[in-house]
DNA sequence: TGCCATAGTTACCAAAAAGAGAGAATTGGA
DNA sequence: TCCAATTCTCTCTTTTTGGTAACTATGGCA
């Protein structure tokens, strides 16, 4: 929708509906759950090992972990990096793409923060009137 | 993870992991595909009928695009308007949050538009590799 | 010899999400 | 009387998602 070079957000230009459709598929890729949340770990505490992930993001199996970080590198959201030394060790470390997601979600945290009462509200709201 | 009255990033802010865990489950919320492009079209053409969006959502069935219109009611992000007439018309107009949503979340648009052939381009080295 | 830690993979199962399609409510008008 | 138009609402089925737990591989260590 918004075109690449422009800054301002401009809802009535002419859409390319397969760009759409690309954007939206990575978008709901990228905004998921478990992604965002380790995202902000790699943020955070820069590379990580597995296991050291694992216990920094709440409840994630090691399947989902697997799994969302393997999808991560696929995009070049990160790099892995295996050690070939036993016990195996790995590292994970975000790259450029990464960062930039990270900054992109940025507007969204800020959003969802400073909302967070009002939305609670119209919740409670919405529930009392049936 | 960024306080709201700040506006640059820093991913070493102390996080209430509270407040973590509600701005985390209302970005799952919010960042759903059908909201994302229910708030699109909204954006793009404003008010808008049910069987409209309908139309202008490529693919939502008729129990999803209901769903999706409920949560963001709920959530404060549109005003429904039942019009007491034969046929039934109902009208769904994005609020000022709703609004302020879709402006947030511009700077993912962005991003995905820009990167998409960065990131399609790491998939095919992924995939190539094994 | 057997056990440990790390970083997985695999198989199986339960729960949740989503699609299809029928039905329901409304009432002016043919 | 019965239809038409619109906006749901309900049920049934399929698909997707996610969790649990067991298995793999490796070299050091007791």
């Amino acid at each position: 929708m918004p075109a690449a070079e422009k800054i301002s957000y401009d809802p009535h230009a002419p859409i390319d509906p397969r760009v759409e459709m690309l954007v939206n598929e990575l978008i709901g890729r990228v905004a998921d759950k478990w992604t965002l949340l380790v995202l902000e770990e790699l943020e955070d505490h820069g590379t990580c090992r597995f296991t050291e992930l694992s216990r920094l993001v709440p409840g994630i199996s090691q399947k989902m972990l697997t799994q969302t970080l393997r999808a991560m590198e696929r995009d070049g959201l990160l790099v892995r990096t295996v050690h070939p030394v036993v016990p195996p060790k790995v590292e994970y470390c975000l790259t450029d793409l990464g960062h930039s997601l990270g900054e992109a979600f940025c507007g969204v945290w800020i959003w969802a923060e400073t909302n967070l009462d009002r939305i609670e509200k119209a919740r409670s709201a919405f529930d009392a009137r049936g």
